[in-house]
DNA sequence: CATAATGATACTAATATGGTATCATTTAAA
DNA sequence: TTTAAATGATACCATATTAGTATCATTATG
């Protein structure tokens, strides 16, 4: 029941970093080096990444990554649906058809409602506000 | 990342049923026609809710189970954790270790406090709300 | 041209999920 | 007292997801 996954994880982690460093290109060594990711993993992670538009890539010597888009721009939300796809805390179907009782279920209202919230707060979460708060620790 | 999986879902639309029917004894028969559930899944399934006390079960002919506690006292956070453990939605762990970082983590403290109104609403969902507001329908 | 970086892709291991299958035990009723 | 209809206990199996590795190609820099 986990809302955030591994790779989804260690990608937000490695987002602030990457992000705290402003225009400075960040290598994969540099992160695993500070973060104790495993390095093939992350890699394949920040691949990803570049892949959908947040991160910039530069290959060769000295090469690594940027953040693409402002901080403010990069919600949970977003990451998560990168690693985990759209976000559903209920399906509540039966066996992969649609529940003919979807409409009327009161199970699956009110679950629905309950992930409304979730998704709200965790389009408030960004990276912005995580690495803001953390410098005043 | 969903909140409820399969044998939960079965569990809460069998417990419904269950509880619905008062003190008659329902069997597993009676429930797959009904429900159009596994039949050999849906019976492990209520050996569990049994084993922990949620059903009674009477054996041989005209057998089958009741419900052992009042629809009230029975919300969605007992039956979710009874197939799927007690609810973490943020682990947020490095490799099976404890954080070091995670007395003041933040992302860990958002999550944190997520799962606390998950689990709030989800406690407020009991058996008797979902009958007693279906039966409005 | 050597080297240090990423890109692309395929493979693998571990775990969780969603079941089946089998046999033992109990009990009501014929 | 036998039989059939139920659950109890357990072991097994299939699939999907998660969490990675491994390899080779490509690119940029000095
Ligand atoms: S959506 Fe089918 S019973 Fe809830
Ligand atoms: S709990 Fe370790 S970084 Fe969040």
């Amino acid at each position: 029941m986990k809302l955030i996954t591994r790779d989804t994880d260690y990608a937000i982690r490695a987002m602030c970093v990457i992000a705290k460093r402003k225009d400075k290109v960040v290598s994969v060594k540099d992160l695993t080096d500070y973060l104790k990711v495993p390095r093939p993993f992350l890699r394949k992670i920040l691949q990803i990444l570049n892949k959908r538009g947040l991160l910039k890539s530069y290959k060769g010597i000295g090469g690594g990554f940027t953040i693409a888009l402002s901080p403010k721009k990069i919600s949970l939300v977003k990451l998560i649906e990168v690693f985990q796809g759209p976000i559903r805390l209920s399906e509540h179907k039966l066996k992969k058809k649609i529940c003919p009782e979807a409409k009327i279920c009161l199970l699956k209202k009110r679950l629905d409602n309950i992930e409304k919230y979730v998704k709200a707060r965790l389009e408030a979460i960004t990276l912005e506000t995580l690495i803001e708060e953390a410098g005043r620790i």
